[in-house]
This record gives structure tokens, sequence and C-alpha cells, in this order.
DNA sequence: TTGTACGCGTTATCAC
DNA sequence: GTGATAACGCGTACAA
């Protein structure tokens, strides 16, 4: 038995009757070779079924157009449109790109971060600041570019595109209050890693005080991302004594997660309970009823941070950071 | 300015005074290195910030412990969870997972093939069994194994871990029809390049002629994927002179739209009409009223894909067709 | 246990 | 317009 042996730029110089040099400047500048080798040499890569060897191409030319992305889940939907925007974008400019996902877990992104460098990726995607000093220092070492996207922080060591979750989550909080609403819960993904969730949680906080509440006194549950997680501790957070009169979500899966528990329990919402959300995914205006969030422009983002990126890969010089606007966007979870 | 180059094996080897050959083997088979020189070899690479190159090592090993998927979207969530089971189970197993997108087009889904082949990926997972035979040549040639998943089909060229889309809808259409429905209607995607999308409808049409109702009768409106588009088939097919007594929908997201839709225009789901989705994505428990529709073992299949992967990447044999088990479930939606 | 030397498939620099 | 040929960074016989 013959094993299969791919064929070679070399073994399509061969059949064409020309040299590698001719065949490697046919896929690269075309227009430099005269139309009968042309037409030999594309003759012989259909014959052969030829592919370039993306290694070899890698090796020989130092550039692959490929970016990486590293986002936290593919999972769930909160990074899905954006990422497909991104990737549109590349699209256009003849890049490749790459998804892998973390688990929101630091050291998985780690891994991931140098396993696509040592892939060669021209640049590369970065969901929030949160993240050791060392492996950013790692890539500067290794001259990839490196973008953050759904974060804004001003002074921030890496150039972002995103926009302030401290502001969207205090101007929803601060409406909340505005509303009469004294008790309040929040059900936030894990801060301790997750500078997004982190900043939304500080601004409830911050607005609170503001208002003269006790800061302090905010009913908070920390849990993984998931509509399971958000239905659990929507139990755990209501059957207090005392429960919330609103309860803000550090984004829309888990106030989906909730509405669907209130469902179960027969909790009445917003009649029994308030609950708003964070992102405006679709999700957002499916479930009932409808839920009062904070639209964030993910395909905007995701466009514009892949303009951001291929900037900076071509050599040019980081931009400040980029702040995008989100808007309160009320529906019927909250009264 | 001084840029900034990367270091290699043989900065590495020169700087702990020991030839390439011991930095590699110290890489890739360490018990074969002196515990001196492996300490030496350690120190020089934490030094330099060594990282392997990528291309150089496919380009001498052949190997790159990278799986490649193309998925028709990412952007809505019918194959998220499956992706990320797949992607977990690689990841046990030392393999680095690569996701590209077709967005439903089947020359972009080629194009992604060829760049990933051309990438090196070892192994490579596709969705559904309908493209072109000269690119499933060009993967044979090549040797690059493939899997499909997300369908079952006996006899089918490339081995499969799926679930038979038309036995499955067929089951649920036989339940719709026994609840005394005659007037049917069906949102659908595209089923000229979906052979999941084809299955089903044909499942539907199947079911009616076997129950004496003519098949031709059937209300059928094919649509792109998404909400939205569900919602406006839904009206589309609502507002008919005799509309349906049910719409039987595609998926879970096309039967999303077309809740969102009913609720919109005042149509009182089931009272009115019924709907039914299929997948049983988080989205189907989470819309009022829940959805009746067909549960996918999305993580299971995504974990049983990676097995079968990983056992063609090493050689072995393609097994027949493996088909997982669907269940219906009977929710709200339809009366 | 370690080192030498070659090959992997491509691009780029020169000549011609 | 075209052809030699030297890199590119690593793995691996083979030799020592």
């Amino acid at each position: 038995m013959s094993s299969y042996l791919a064929s070679t730029l070399n073994d399509v110089a061969q059949k064409a009757g020309v040299s590698t040099a001719t065949v490697s400047r046919y896929l690269n500048t075309p227009e430099r070779v005269s139309k009968r080798t042309r037409d030999k040499v594309e003759q012989a890569i259909n014959v052969l079924g030829y592919t370039p060897n993306f290694g070899a191409r890698v090796m020989a030319s130092k550039r692959t157009y490929t970016i990486g992305a590293i986002i936290p889940t593919i999972e769930n939907a909160i990074f899905a449109r954006g990422i497909q925007a991104f990737q549109d974008e590349l699209h256009t400019k003849g890049y490749t790109l790459l998804v892998a996902s973390s688990s929101y877990d630091p050291q998985i992104e780690e891994e991931q971060i140098r396993t696509l460098v040592s892939r060669g990726v021209d640049g590369l995607l970065l969901i929030g600041h949160d993240r050791s000093p060392k492996i950013v220092d790692f890539l500067e070492k290794k001259n990839i570019p490196a973008l953050v996207a759904w974060a804004h922080e001003i002074g921030a060591k890496l150039p972002s595109v995103g926009f302030d979750n401290f502001a969207a989550m205090g101007e929803l909080a601060r409406y909340v209050l505005s509303l009469g609403h004294k008790r309040i819960g929040m059900i936030s993904a894990w801060t301790k890693t997750n500078d997004r969730a982190r900043a939304r949680v500080m601004a409830v906080r911050h607005i609170l005080s503001e208002s003269g509440l006790n800061a302090s006194d905010l009913k908070l549950i920390e849990t993984d991302y998931g509509i399971e997680t958000g239905a659990v501790a929507f139990e755990q957070i209501i059957q207090r004594p005392m429960p919330p009169t609103v309860i803000i979500c550090g984004n829309d899966v888990l106030a989906a997660g909730a509405l669907k528990q209130a469902n179960t329990l027969g909790i009445e919402v917003p009649r029994d309970v308030s609950v708003t959300g964070f992102d405006d995914i679709d999700l957002a205006s499916i479930v009932s009823p409808r839920l009062t969030t904070v639209h964030v422009p993910h395909r905007d983002m995701g466009k514009r941070a892949a303009r951001e990126l291929h900037h900076l890969v071509n050599g040019n010089p980081p931009k400040p950071p980029i702040e995008l606007k989100v808007e309160l966007k009320i529906r019927n979870s909250l009264i």
C-alpha cells in the first residue's frame, strides 16, 4: 500500500516545466508571470491538486495573515455577535481568524495565548484587561500586537476598543434607584479575574452610596456564567427574609436564568420583583417580560476592533483607548 | 531602534552550551536528557523567553496536534454547546481546536476547508454531509481525516457522529398529527445545501402523506437562519386565509422568532396556533410558552465526535456512522 | 547521553 | 520573465 504524499511547489514546477521560483511568483504576484507560463502553472496545479504548505510559507515569509482571538466562552451568546463581525471585517482584509476559548480561566487564557503566538498569529484580540503582567510582557517581547475589547480603561497597558462598564452599569443603577427601589440584590459573574464583572459590581455599590444607601447592604451573589447558575442564584437571593425588590444581573444570561426561576417559583416579574440585565443579546427581547438592560454595540465593537488590530499589525502605533457608547434599553422587567 | 527578534532553538543551545539536538530532545522527550543538561536548558529557555516556532515544527514533524472545525454559524447557539464539548475533550488529549464559520455557504466552507488544511490541521470536523464530492476527494487525497457531525446517513462517504434528522422530525410530526392538527405550516432553513433542514422537511411531508393528508398542502417557508427571519416567516404564514393550526419550525431559533412575532401580533400560543422547535437549546425552555421541541444531545455529540476524530487522526480506520438518540421534549407551545 | 548534518516546502535575492 | 540558491527553525537519523 502506498500512502499518498501531498504535492509540493517542486512537483508543480517540474510538471509545468518551470522553476519553483516561478510557481511561487505565480502564487504571490501573478502579474509578474507571462500569460503562457501562468497557464502552464495553473494547469499543473489543478492536475496535482496542489495546496501551499502553510508552515513552510510562514517560515519563509514571517507573515501568517492570521489573527487570534481568545474569548472567555463560545458557549454563550455574549461574544458571538461581536466576534462574528470581527471575523467578517478581517476576512475582507484577507486575514483568517483563529478563535480559542478560555472558560474564564486566566491559566487557560495564558496557555491559549502562547499556543496562538507559537502558531505565528500576526495579532491577538483579548477580552478585558485582567491578566498577569508576565503574559503581557511576553507579547511585547515577541512583538505581537494585542488589542483588548469589551472594556475601556484609561491608562491600561494594552490599547482597547470597548465601553465603560462602570459608567454603563452606573447609569442603569441610577435609573433603578430613581424608581424608588431601596433593597437591591445583584447576581454577578465572578469578579476576581473579570474586570468587566468587577466594574459593574463596583458601579452599583458606588451609586448606592452616592444615593445615601449603604453599599455594603447590597445582596450580592457571584456565580458561574450560565442560565442555570442564574436560576440558582435567584432562588437563593429571593428566599431570604426581606428579599430585594430588584435584582440587578451582571449580564443578560444570568438575568434570563433569574426570570426562568421566578417563573418556576410562581414569582411574577416585575410585579413581585424587578430584574435587569446587561448586554442586550437576542435573548433579552425574547424572554418575557422583556429585559430592561444595557445595549452594547457588539457588531460595531467587533468591526472597530478588527480595524484597529489591522492597523497595529501593519506597524502603526497604538491609539488611545476607543470608547463606544452604550445605551439604556428600557423594557418590561423593571418597574 | 533595534527591533526584537524571537529567539530560536539555536540561541537556546548556545546559551546552554549544548547542541540544538539536545534542546529539541529536551522539548520532546525530556526523559532522554540527563538531569544536569535538563537544568541548563531550562535555565536558558527561561532567560531567553523561548517559544518553539510552530511553522518550523510542523515542517519538520508533519504533525500539528491541531483539529479544525467548520460550522455554519458561530453567531447562533445551535452549534455552540456541541463545539465547546468537542473542544474540551480535544484539549484533554493535547489538541488545539481551530474554529471557522461558513455562514451556511458551501463556497465559503470549501475555502475554509482549504485554509485549514494548508494550515496543517491533523483532522477536520464538518457539519452535515452536503458538500461537493470534489472537496471530499481533496481531503482524501491530502489524507486528512474528516468526521461529520449533526447528521446520520447510512452509506455516506464520510464517517459521522450524529442523529437521524428524518426520524427525529418524523416522530415530532407524528405526535403533532395525533393531536388532531390538519392544517400544518412549516418554517425551515434553506434546504438546498443543508441536509439536516432537508431531512426535517421531508420527514414532515412523509408523515403527512402517511396519515392520508396531502403532503403538498404543507405551507412551507424557507428562510435564513435567525430570530428576525423566523418572525417574518411567521407573519407571512399566519396571515394567509385558512392559516395553519400548528407551525413546525426547523429549529428552535426560528421557533423563537415565531413566538416573538405571535406575541407582537397579539396571537396567543398555543391557544390560537401551536409552534414547535428542534434542538432544545437553552432558548427553548426560556421563551414563553416553553417550546415543545426535539432534544439533541449536543454535549455528548461533541464529546463523541472528539473521540472518533482522535481515533481517525491516529490512523485507525473509520467506524460505521454512530447514531445518537434524540428525544421528544413536550412542553407548552403545542396543544 | 550528546552532537552533526540533512531535509521539510516555501519566499526572496540575485543573476541572467 | 525566469531560474538558481540561500535562508527560515526544527526534528531526527546516524555517528560518536
